[in-house]
RNA sequence: GGGGUUAUAGCUCAGUUGGUUAGAGUGUCUCGUUGACAUCGAGGAGGUCACAGAUUCGAAUUCUGUUAACCCCACCA
């Protein structure tokens, strides 16, 4: 065997390290990735939900981009043209936070910078986090189309974002409006509805008494806010309500400030609350202001940008809202304004991004109106020409868009798009336009200048699906690629993104932007916690990669857990999947030094298979049905674990097992050279399924592995196509007949204790006559695998062996002769009980077999199969009963 | 206030149109290393499928209600 040794020369342990980054250099370097328009193939496009440069990937990418990258393959072996886009997000609040925190560590402002300097600071971090981002992506193995890289802030999509600015404006539905917006005060600027996180919190609720004009009577109010009682120009109670029907139309005196106010009637009122009393404060609150703007109320802005008390406060001028809060209930206390105080829970607004409270300030700003973008976005998710999977996430989303409210663009950030609106220091007009300004187009004036504001972040990338295929230019990408396939991403950003997108795809890319919504869950800790910065329970996808390899983190992140839903990271089940790797690499080890010095060219005629050949063949048909089918319905985690069963349980377990009488016997190459031909068929047929899940692995033996050598890598092979003419169910049967007896010998084995090395006689009884030749034919499967010999097939009618352990198995009784080896009382109390359980069983199904409901109105196959099982249990109950009486005679 | 998800073995989760003795991984226990793999193999123990009803010949699976946990949406001061 001295030159079966030089063959050896495969690691003996699956070390990721050493390969992946070769192949991925050799994918990108051959443009395997790439996509040439070409109208002959059929597109299979996806646009990767740009990441964040604010940061490095977190576990959630790793997730969303390794769902996108086996779609991508899968349909790229498929014969698709695929095509999959690259890019990041400029992230507008996120980032421009990022490197404000990054200058206050170096004791400097934006301010200080001035917005030149600073946007060149943003624009290093970009690139530094960027590149990081497209590091990581590769690390993972997406197979992503490198010469299409975009970037939100591209020029390109700048271009794009101004023609969608400009056209919406022109039509009317961008619109600018002193509104009253969400406010965040550390931020510093506006932000929209969605990006206003509530958190019930426990407050306070202040009465406090309005004195009626003239008179000593007075109107008790509720309020969460004491310190916006300097921007009160009202008090509104509902019309019908009893209580205040003689006061409406009077006029009340302001607390502190001595400022007279009219009590009003208005429906919004709802008199079971508080007092049934309102202070009214257009500026700060948004329901106020609608009152405020249906009763002509003045709107007095008492609270500054930064959440300071303005002037309107008087004496708490320049103080902070809370503190300013704190001072003025003592003060209302003191002066007996306060007449008590009750705790409330109510929902609090905070931003989104920095945690802080909202404040509902009056400001003017951009907004896009919603309605007739939202209508057929709705529309095309009802009509099902876009759908969700999970199919649920559908209802949200339709909800969502049905209660929509404009959506406020701008934002008081010097990070990205800058608004294409200039105004005119002379004429006072606003001028929109797709070219930057020098003059005022009404009046000729030069001193003009552009809004001083960006867009909302979500504003671009919500064009993400066509505008990285070059529109507004018609290119043949666009006409090729858009809509695309699939957009894969987490729930938490469906009305973000996914509804801005169809809006804006139906709306500029004239059709809907993708077919398929393919919606999976976050990656939590191992406690189920989110993993954020702050808890420090964040896992680096990389720190994976460098320590199991990509493909192990790949597999574990998409099995063992169903689409739509959350899931939970841990080590042990990373380690598991990099089991599975190193299972199929040894598996493969064990081929391929076999291999050495054998003919590649051998074919096999048909009776050259054996039972064993014919029975993997059949389960691989059926795998790679079973695994497309899986695809196709998104159902990736079921499909990946049906390779791995494939692969571990099937192919490892019983087929290489039963290979190896054959590569082990020098007499009979031809046997040696069927089993190798049979090995390396399924083997590379096998590797090209799991190729879109764990494409490292799978090419690096794939090139070792025989396979047609006119294709240069397992990426661009094609998918296997189920060979369903292999499929045979009685090749299956039987060799299930085998396996299952083989189990049996091995219990019955292991519960006397018989020494594993130890072959001792078992002897058939055959209630399915079919199988006698199977397993005369056969013997040596259970000689091999069960440690039995001699085989005995005991003539048809035969009488059980006494003093024989006796498994039964469909169709075969399986008989192991005792050799003074077992200790009867234990033997006896595990038959009682075995006995019992049986008797359960066949009380159960004598009991479903004489309820004559069942017998008339089941289909008569599920009948047949009942009694069948009834009689397997008594057979298999009466020879325990005989075995108990074996057992008392020894 | 509305909507959703989840509840199955010690732990993490499958269980797709109702018919299984309810599965996997992991952990645990017993046994086993002379050629693929101890990152392994063989075997065992371990579950009243949250609870209560209903439909059905038959329910982990369908329906109703209850409980618990989580999430999303929401302008009640």
């Amino acid at each position: 065997m001295a030159e079966q040794e030089q063959g050896n020369n495969i690691p003996k342990v699956y070390n990721p390290q050493s390969f992946e980054k070769k192949w991925y250099k050799f994918w990108e370097d051959n443009k395997f990735f790439h996509a040439e328009v070409d109208k002959r193939k059929k597109p299979y496009s996806m646009v990767i939900p740009p990441p964040n440069v604010t940061g490095q990937l977190h576990m959630g990418h790793a997730l969303d981009n390794t769902l996108q990258d086996i779609l991508i393959r899968y349909h790229r072996m498929q014969g698709y043209n695929t095509c999959w886009i690259p890019g990041c997000d400029h992230a507008g609040i996120a980032t421009q936070a990022k490197v404000e925190g990054k200058l206050r560590e170096e004791g400097t402002t934006r301010y200080e910078l001035g917005r030149e300097k600073f946007l060149e600071r943003v624009w290093e971090w970009k690139h530094k986090f960027g590149d990081r981002i497209m590091y990581q992506l590769r690390s993972l193995g997406s197979s992503l189309d490198w010469d299409r890289e975009r970037f939100t802030m591209d020029e390109g999509c700048s271009r794009a974002v101004r023609e969608v600015f400009v056209s919406l404006y022109e039509e009317g539905l961008i619109y600018q409006g002193t509104r009253i917006t969400n406010w965040c005060p550390d931020c510093n600027t506006a932000i929209s509805d969605i990006e206003v996180e509530h958190v019930t919190e426990q407050g306070h609720l202040w009465h406090l008494r309005y004195q009626v004009e003239g008179t000593d009577q007075y109107v008790e109010i509720a309020t969460t806010r004491p310190e916006t009682i300097f921007g009160d120009t009202g008090v509104a109670v509902h019309p019908d309500d009893e209580r205040y029907k003689d006061l409406v139309g009077k006029t009340l005196i302001l607390p502190i400030v001595n400022r007279r106010i009219p009590l009003f009637a208005d429906e919004y009122v709802d008199p079971k609350f508080g007092t049934g009393a309102v202070k009214v404060t257009p500026a700060h609150d948004p329901n106020d202001f609608e009152m405020g703007q249906r009763h002509h109320l003045e709107e007095i802005k008492v609270i500054g940008n930064t959440g300071k008390m303005l002037a309107g406060a008087g004496k708490y001028e320049g103080m902070d809202r809370y503190e300013c809060r704190k001072a003025l209930v003592k003060e209302l206390e003191e002066t007996g304004v306060l007449v008590s105080v009750e705790e409330h829970e109510h929902a609090v607004g905070h931003c989104s991004r920095c945690h802080s409270t909202i404040e509902p300030l009056v400001s003017k700003q951009w907004f896009v109106k919603m309605d007739s973008l939202a209508k057929p976005a709705i529309e095309a998710v009802k009509s099902g020409k876009i759908q969700f999977v999970p199919e649920r996430f559908t209802k949200i989303y339709i909800n969502w868009l049905e209660n929509i409210r404009d959506w406020c663009i701008s934002r008081q950030l010097w990070w990205g798009h800058r608004i294409p609106a200039w105004y005119c220091d002379d004429c006072g007009e606003t001028s929109v336009s797709r070219t930057d300004l020098t003059e005022c187009p009404h009046c000729h004036s030069k001193h003009i200048h552009q809004d001083e504001d960006v867009l909302d972040t979500w504003f671009s990338s919500g064009l993400w699906p066509f505008e990285t295929f070059g529109w507004p230019e018609q290119t043949e990408e666009l006409r090729q690629f858009y809509p695309t396939a699939t957009l894969v991403t987490g729930y938490d950003i469906i009305f973000f993104w996914v509804a801005r997108m169809v809006m804006m795809g139906l709306k500029f890319g004239k059709d809907i932007p993708f077919h398929h919504v393919f919606i999976h869950g976050l990656v939590r800790d191992s406690q189920g916690r989110k993993m954020s910065k702050s808890l420090g329970n964040g896992i680096d996808p990389v720190e994976v990669i460098d320590k199991y390899g990509a493909d192990t983190l790949r597999f574990m992140l998409i099995t063992g857990n169903t689409p739509g839903n959350d899931m939970r990271f841990y080590w042990e089940r990373v380690e598991s999947a990099r089991n599975f790797a190193n299972k199929l690499w040894n598996a493969s080890r064990y081929m391929l030094m076999n291999l050495e010095g054998f003919d590649r060219n051998f074919k096999p005629v048909k009776s050259d298979y054996t039972l064993a050949d014919r029975w993997i063949l059949s389960r691989y048909a059926r795998t790679v049905r079973d695994v497309t089918e899986n695809l196709d319905k998104f159902e990736l985690g079921e499909a990946g674990r049906m390779i791995e069963d494939f692969i571990w349980n099937e192919f490892c377990d019983w087929y290489i097992e039963l290979t190896k009488a054959r590569l082990y016997d020098k007499e009979n190459p031809r046997a040696k050279n069927t089993a190798l031909y049979v090995l390396s068929y399924v083997l590379e047929r096998t590797l090209r399924l799991l190729h879109p899940f764990m494409p490292f692995i799978t090419e690096e033996i794939w090139q070792k592995v025989p396979h047609d050598e006119s294709v240069r890598s397992i990426m661009i092979s094609d998918w296997p196509a189920g060979d369903e003419g292999c499929i045979n169910d009685d090749i299956e049967a039987q060799m299930t007949a085998i396996m299952e007896t083989i189990k049996t010998v091995r219990n019955l084995r292991a519960e006397v204790g018989a020494a594993p090395g130890k072959h001792s006689e078992v002897m058939l009884n055959f209630t399915a006559e079919e199988l006698r030749p199977v397993f005369a034919e056969h013997q040596s499967y259970l000689t091999t695998l069960a440690a039995a010999e001699p085989v005995t097939l005991l003539a048809a009618g035969a009488a059980k062996p006494e003093n024989a352990m006796t498994g039964v198995v469909q169709g075969v009784e399986i008989y192991l002769p005792l050799k003074g080896l077992i200790d009867v009382e234990k033997e006896t109390a595990r038959l009682q009980k075995e006995r019992e359980k049986l008797q359960k069983e066949i009380g159960r199904l004598e009991k479903k077999l004489s309820n004559e409901g069942f017998l008339k109105k089941a289909p008569a196959q599920v009948v047949a199969g009942e009694r069948e099982k009834l009689q397997g249990y008594q057979e298999k109950c009466a020879s325990v009963e005989s075995r108990m009486q074996d057992l008392a005679k020894l």
